[in-house]
DNA sequence: CGGTATCCCACCGGATACTG
DNA sequence: CAGTATCCGGTGGGATACCG
């Protein structure tokens, strides 16, 4: 998801996060390298979408809802530099084009559904401490 | 952020075992759930430090490098309303404020620990991808 | 000490039009 | 069909200054 001229540097930042991390920060970092790589707005769709066998453009373009085309390219093309997906090509008329999740993309959809769970267990707390925090700033003002 | 469960399209076409799975959409949203709450650039660092004990609002802005006055208030306003953190003010002068991860905080980064788990298993294959994909790129320019 | 208030910009992501 | 190219707005987040 950049800009054109934004990924300019080929740069593989392959060891990012040694550097700029010591102790306990180091897990800190670790979690937002995954951050990073499926905290955009898309990529979990589209990573549960094609974890479930090779799955064409438009068919993603169906199947992972309100994704503009443009954001679908640019997802699509970070998940495969990251070897979470392979794209395949095939040379026909018209195109056709196949992208499949990696076995390290399930992997990683597997360790998340473990933050859905968290996240279903907590659901009702999460929305009453909102709306008691909500509720005491409403007063406070 | 749900869209109310509109997955409901009947799948005519049953013919590669990609049957409509509604709980898919659900997840994904699920997953985003959490992400739209620890996904911030600081919010995972600040739930480390405040799990260990209760720690002042400077004690933060230290442990917590790089981040700025700014962005530590608001991550910790965002992380009380959401029932992750607990502030504790005590009326003294120069006046105290301690910021301590609420249980649920600490399950979220148990949690998160598996994400650990697989960024550490797969940073070197991650790192692989990226370059080959960068020299292709860079080739096929 | 523990914050707000402002200004500012990078950049994510939406909409639309064009193309091999 | 499977993308690029462009334009544009909203916002996450940095820097700085001020306040109770």
């Amino acid at each position: 998801m950049h800009e054109p001229d934004a990924e300019a540097g080929p740069k593989p930042d392959a060891d990012r996060g040694r550097a700029a991390c010591s102790g306990d920060h180091v897990r800190a970092c670790t979690v937002r390298e995954v951050l990073d790589r499926v905290g955009g707005k898309w990529s979990i769709g589209i990573i549960i979408e094609a974890s479930r066998g090779p799955i064409r453009f438009t068919e993603l373009e169906r199947s992972v809802e309100g994704i503009s085309r443009r954001m679908l390219t640019l997802t699509l093309r970070n998940l495969e530099r990251d070897g979470l997906l392979v794209r395949t090509t095939y040379p026909t008329v018209p195109p056709r084009v196949e992208y499949v999740a990696t076995e390290m993309a399930r992997e990683l959809y597997d360790s998340l559904l473990v933050l859905t769970g968290w996240a279903e267990r907590h659901r009702q707390a999460i929305a009453a401490a909102r709306e008691a925090y909500d509720r005491r700033s409403a007063g406070t003002d």
